[in-house]
DNA sequence: TATGGCCTTGGAGTGCACTCCAAGCAAGCG
DNA sequence: CGCTTGCTTGGAGTGCACTCCAAGGCCATA
């Protein structure tokens, strides 16, 4: 990948508002502490992440310190976005690969992305699922006294 | 895509059983490979889980064998969705002791299920976040030649 | 010139949540 | 009786996702 951006502005779909710490394209290079204060995570992951091939070949400073772009705070933000779903990083390697392999993977990609849609409904579902527990658990709670409270345990 | 609209009929309070494969009361006594069978988890957790404080004292036949009762499966129910939630057992164990040690708990215990529920809801909300940034990449590859879909990977 | 701050690397270590192992006991069956 | 099946135990091992370490390079300010 690493094919010269085009589009003037990220802020096209949606009405995305997104990150006021960013640089204007041609001036985004941040060093990897800047990139930490940006996404919480630590520098040892920035580089753990590049080792693992989950970052698609960042730059280099002619002293050989990493240079961020934009492009890789919008792959760090989609990263970070997938692993809230508990997505193993062993399959967003491999989501970064068939992006750097190019435009052939295209059904590949589409299929993973849905499927983690599918991961994703069901998770939501399921917390709800939870939540709804929880609320029932709580509201026993909340209108007992400690001797109910305790029959509060009992009920799933 | 599995879609599991909240059912209205799990609204079962003090009442009607949830679990088709359990026994009525007096002769809910069920062997660890039952159990087994019903949460999914397997034997070795299910010890683990007695191990490190997680069960509230499982029974014994007459020869040492674990037998489960109805409430500990309705347990186990709970604990297997607060592990949804991403509750780390360590907390898990925290709650089961604070039961253990009776009703003068009751505002800990009130105050964790709180705290969890705000979790969930956070939770709920970034997953949500991330199923609207993965409909908006699975549509522009939906839509997409493969040119275009190479250029799905642009945007956030 | 030296001090401090920020960065680099490969490899080793950590914490969590299991997961498995070896050895052994008890019950049921032919 | 031996065989199989199912269960028991403490402790060791596994896989994941970091997390840290030691040793050193670069460079701006004092």
């Amino acid at each position: 990948m690493t094919v010269m951006e085009t589009t003037p502005t990220r802020t096209d779909l949606c009405g995305a508002p997104p990150h006021p710490h960013r640089r204007p394209e041609g001036e985004d290079s941040y060093t990897i502490s800047e990139v930490v204060a940006f996404t919480g995570l630590t520098a040892h992951t920035l580089r753990w992440y590049e080792r693992i091939g989950l970052m698609p070949h960042v730059d280099r400073s002619h002293t050989g310190q990493r240079r961020y772009s934009n492009r890789d705070l919008d792959w760090l933000d989609l990263v970070g976005k997938l692993r809230l779903t508990g997505m193993p990083v062993a399959d967003m390697v491999r989501y970064a690969e068939l992006v750097r392999e190019g435009d052939h993977t295209f059904g590949d990609r589409f299929e993973l992305l849905e499927a983690t849609r599918r991961d994703v409904l069901t998770r939501i579902a399921e917390l709800q699922d939870t939540l709804a527990v929880l609320d029932r658990k709580i509201s026993f709670y909340a209108d007992a006294d400690g001797a109910r409270a305790y029959e509060a345990e009992k009920v799933r």
